[in-house]
DNA sequence: CAATTCTTTTGACGCGGATCAAGGCGGTCC
DNA sequence: GGACCGCCTTGATCCGCGTCAAAAGAATTG
């Protein structure tokens, strides 16, 4: 009797850990701001996604159908103008939400850098969702105040600063993004290309190498690998990104 | 008897009149969102500024205390570098919410661009109101949303578009911005001066001046006067915005 | 591990837009 | 209404970064 009622309970709550509970990028996410009555019903209507390096989430112009949270990898972000020039407007990392700046079609373009896993859902069930739990939706109006001060900031770095301001404001904010990775103090993780960096900061790759090489040569920072680097003086870095320099 | 009960009633909704109700705003702001009840909540806690062309609301760095919707006139957004250089991360028009992209203090600056009007409220109190106004909360988390995709393509603009098209750009996206003062069709009114216009467009102010004269003796375009202009070639314009010209 | 291919680095050169410098054009204030 | 003052326009020059080109590494494949 008290197994046979046992079972069920038992099962969804399995369920539920094979999903959201056990979720190792919950903690950074949304997510965290859910009690676990919460999570069951988010655990219902999300769908695990695997993306390999390069594969597509959202193509810009495309009806927006599902939002998504990546849970491991890295994504960019970004709109193209007609004859080809791109604009990367974001890299995102594991608790980061692909899909809050849409209305009815996708206003840009997702795809994984590296391969990725995330939670996808669709755009009408989690907004039902999220009317019945306040807390998410303050969640989300965070995140959403967040990415915005984070938009000017990088509206600040293409329209006013140079080359090298950008650059070393980039190598500054990158380690603290992917929550999953947490790199050694001034250690720098670089797993999109230079093409990529080049497209963030509203630069050339020419131009990105050519800073790297001589922020090297000054003794700033010291490349391990094309992936990786060391900030060797992160005050020098931090006077060239705010133009003290 | 009657009229004994009748008085305050009368007062306190001719109380809700002078603010809210009769705002001319209320119609393009969150507050569209309330009903009536809701926006009786919103009257208690709002407070009425006005400000003379150029007086700040908010300063960079000073402890968010307050939020600002703005009820007439408009408002310019900036971040600042050490040495002076400004972007200007938007302009802002009757409807528009100030302060959402704030986490203790302000991340940016904020500067009446003209006489304006404005409700204030604050933080916390917004904050409380909201938890109790689902409708609300849903409403801002909409305007963050908007925000965000105008966000990325400002970013767009600054990482990737020529002067000529981001002014193009600029021309196009002005008209439908401020909702009191509906322009006729192709005719675009420039409350700020070419100053605010180059730190918005990442640009410098000869550059503007000299890709508007550019569009007026190329015949796209039509000074009016110094804050007044008349687009002559709306589809030429487009093409330019877009990098396909 | 050689061959191919893609990415990054490095170098030479050119251009778009910044900088520097006058001049024009309204507004405002006695 | 004349003189001042701030903003805008126009011109001349300069320079940071883009463009073009090629070599040097990495990564990938058979």
């Amino acid at each position: 009797m008290l197994e046979l009622r046992a079972l069920p309970t038992d099962c969804a709550q399995r369920r539920q850990e094979s999903v959201c509970v056990g979720c190792g990028a919950r903690a950074f996410s949304v997510c965290s701001s859910l009690d676990p009555a919460d999570l069951a019903g988010l655990d219902a209507i999300a769908e695990r996604v695997s993306l390999k390096a390069g594969e597509a989430l959202i193509r810009e112009g495309d009806p927006a159908i599902h939002l998504f949270n990546i849970t491991s990898g890295s994504v960019r972000i970004y709109k193209l103008l007609p004859d080809g020039r791109r604009q990367i407007t974001g890299f995102l990392f594991a608790g980061d939400f692909v899909g809050l700046a849409t209305g009815e079609d996708y206003a840009f373009s997702g795809e994984a850098i590296e391969d990725s896993t995330l939670c996808r859902f669709r755009k009408s069930e989690y907004r039902a969702l999220v009317r019945e739990r306040p807390r998410l939706e303050e969640a989300l109006l965070d995140r959403a105040t967040h990415e915005l001060a984070a938009a000017q900031n990088q509206m600040l770095l293409l329209g006013r600063k140079t080359a090298q301001e950008r650059i070393a404001s980039f190598l500054l904010e990158l380690p603290s993004r992917d929550p999953l990775r947490p790199q050694a103090e001034d250690q720098v993780r670089l797993p999109m290309t230079r093409s990529e960096i080049a497209d963030y900061l509203g630069l050339t790759i020419e131009t990105v190498s050519r800073v790297l090489t001589k922020f090297k040569t000054t003794g700033v920072i010291r490349l391990l690998s094309l992936s990786e680097l060391r900030i060797e003086e992160p005050e020098r870095l931090r006077d060239i990104a705010e133009g003290e320099a």
